[in-house]
DNA sequence: AAGTGGTCTAGACCACATG
DNA sequence: ATGTGGTCTAGACCACTTT
């Protein structure tokens, strides 16, 4: 024959490349190892740098690694596994959740969000601030909506936000009775403010998780929290969740 | 005073542009509905076109455009709800699952999959095709992992592969007491494979859930199962899910 | 054949972190 | 001051769908 009549659907440059960079990750690569620069690697491939690019940005969005602007990029440890919906259903702010309250504030909440809180459209709630950490990493950062409603008894707490007021309406949550959790995960982009929280850039890739939290048929709160995608595998359901490995990978000394 | 000393932080144009756009397709769109190419779009905004897709493609990720090569770029419907790891636990294939059986073959897993499934390194598996199909669109495609061990009683199929071979696996699971399901969600990249099953092109951000079948203690199967991230928001836990809406929105004629 | 989005290039400049 | 990744440009060509 002489020529493999293959190639008839060549494979874009970039993700020749992906497949490359992977396969060299899992093989000669350690944790926290940090790769050459971009140029660098540019031109030892023979492509342009945006071409590279390209290929780098598939694998951090797939958390095999880790690129911060005046550092550079770094091979990512595996994600963490991080427990969200537990099953044993469990309001916010309870005793062994993950979160810290930052904040709170009385806010008229955004209109996408009046359907499912089953408030009328212009009608304040409180909207409390929280973020997660996990292995000294911020992983999340969370919006909490509470209609005044579910938090009747908030009286003869003189603190109009803050952290201190954050925890005041949780611990009133928990004198409803909790019906159910609706849960739901989708892809979303971090916004600035999130952005900073989760130490990304503006447009980083998190995950969005919203609970609907149900009691005496109604909902009585809504949280909206933003996980960091690079970072994190969601677990839910019984416990831990399930571990992948890609390759060798050393850790780094 | 005179100059407003703001933009001491430029905002990226593509961030902008986002926002733009966004605006738009809430006030001035309707689902379904075709945009400008892209030529004509980066020349109306006065900026290059790799800028302009820059914004596109976050828009894509987030769910609000939908692209198709050839075609042109539309108003993307908002996500479909599909739900994931039922509150009653339950195996792949039983009644009311929304997956239909394609394929079955006996391979060894990939080594990645090893540990989570307790089996030997080189074991060969029965690995179960499915894939699933909401209003009319392909959502995701799975690959189950089911050790010999799991399904002794598989003889007498002379199918040796294919559908008919699938679904004999999925019933023999049946007769195991299912003891609990963990599962896990993560972001992704579709492959060359899932790419085509989902109708997307390879490196499509794809939502990965991870889900293993627990029966006798031991790991029964394996099911790694990808969606559609633009197109699908997971519903997990109770019945469901909470909707979110964009804007007005109106549907196209 | 025409029009669309997808890939690729070779540059330039900017924002940020570090020495 | 230097080096990193992040943004941006103005072009070119390719793969695909539709007419």
């Amino acid at each position: 024959m002489g020529t493999t009549q293959l190639e008839s659907v060549p494979e874009p440059k970039y993700w020749h490349l992906k497949t490359v960079l992977t396969e060299a990750l899992d093989s000669e690569f350690s944790v926290g190892e940090i790769l050459p620069n971009e140029r660098d690697l540019a031109a030892r491939f023979g492509v342009a740098r945006a071409t590279l690019r390209q290929a780098l940005e598939q694998l951090e969005l797939e958390g095999r690694l880790q690129r911060r602007r005046g550092v550079g990029t770094t091979v990512a440890p595996p994600r963490m596994g991080v427990s969200v919906g537990s099953e044993q259903h469990a309001w916010p702010g309870g005793p062994d959740d993950a979160w810290h309250a930052v904040d709170c504030r009385l806010e008229v909440p955004p209109a996408a969000l009046a359907e499912p809180l089953v408030t009328g459209s212009d009608e304040a709630v409180h909207v409390v601030r929280r973020s997660r950490v996990s292995r000294g990493q911020p992983v999340a950062s969370e919006l909490l909506y509470v209609p005044a409603a579910s938090v009747p008894d908030l009286s003869g707490i003189d603190a109009p936000s803050g952290a201190a007021r954050a925890r005041a309406v949780l611990r009133e949550l928990q004198h409803l009775e909790l019906e159910r959790q609706e849960n739901a995960v989708e892809l979303g982009s971090a916004g600035a403010a999130e952005a900073r929280e989760l130490d990304r850039l503006p447009g980083a890739p998190v995950l969005v998780v919203t609970t609907r939290y149900i009691a005496r048929g109604r909902a009585a709160a809504l949280s909206v929290a933003t996980y960091r995608a690079d970072t994190c595998r969601l677990t839910f359901g019984d416990s831990g969740g399930v571990e992948i490995h890609h390759g060798p990978e050393r850790q780094a000394s």
